[in-house]
DNA sequence: CAAGTCGCTTGCAAAATGCAAGTGAAAATG
DNA sequence: CATTTTCACTTGCATTTTGCAAGCGACTTG
């Protein structure tokens, strides 16, 4: 399938850039998905609790790995999978989640306090747990998990 | 006009609130223009750069109400305005856009580079200010700001 | 080699978005 | 005080995006 060109920005400002990118319903829960429960295949994905489609997920996948927030690699023990998995550009988004999920945490009824309260007592830990997590080529979650979304 | 129920939420988890609320394409950009701008009637909104059409704008301004981010009064002075002002919940979404607008300047070309040197350099400085300036009842930016977006 | 499994694509209906053209109430103008 | 302009929208309609169900080809498993 064509590789969909990247449309021209409205506008030069950064926030839009952000916004272009990231602003729709689904695009920062894959990313929350592969910081925070280490999903890294589309079934993972698949699995999560909101429900998302399968051909809304190809495409968001599709449009992260243009932008550079995530790429791909081949399973090299089964043929069929793809591992996805963040960059740089997608860890850095790490902060983002963390202050979107405080402040929903703030000022909304939600659940899992526990993660709220670990971001709320050292954001600076948290971000620097996350970083480290995926300073490995292969993160694995299951080892180092603290909390679940 | 019938207010608009909310829908049920497809999952508990904050960040999933977050997105819910703000994951769109127009809706930060609303809070952006009322939070570094000082936009604050329809018309105002009408006038940034992104174009955006007026049954959007209208329909997004009564959902940022309906979650409690925005609220509305009526111009003293001109009975066909009404003035929309960020609640505190709105204003406490600026360590949000922040992050958004540090992480789009670190990893993607955009303009207004001295509002991400002014966040890099003090966020906290920057927070405060935004804070200190909504702090008032109706926060004048015309004398305030110190950048443009 | 038959029966899964995986990562998608396709078709189609429903919802959201975008554009242009109103509309009614209030304010400014002459 | 009648007319025009401004303001915050709404309405109608075309286009785009989303959501759901079904299918499909490559690969793996039994």
């Amino acid at each position: 399938m064509a590789k969909k060109r990247l449309p021209r920005r409205r506008s030069g400002c950064p926030l839009n850039a952000s916004v272009e990118m990231l602003g729709d319903r689904w695009s920062l829960l894959i990313i929350r998905d592969m910081m925070l429960l280490g999903s890294r295949t589309f079934k993972e994905f698949l699995g999560s609790y909101e429900g998302i489609a399968t051909n809304i997920l190809a495409d968001r996948l599709r449009k992260l790995k243009v932008y550079g927030i995530i790429r791909t690699e081949q399973d090299p023990f089964d043929g069929r999978k793809l591992i996805y998995q963040l960059t740089p550009k997608g860890i850095d988004l790490a902060p983002v989640l963390t202050e979107m999920v405080l402040w929903a945490g703030r000022h909304e009824k939600t659940e899992n306090r526990p993660l709220i309260r670990l971001m709320q007592e050292d954001k600076q830990k948290f971000l620097e747990q996350i970083r480290q997590r995926w300073a490995q080529p292969n993160p694995t979650m299951e080892s180092k998990r603290t909390t679940t979304i």
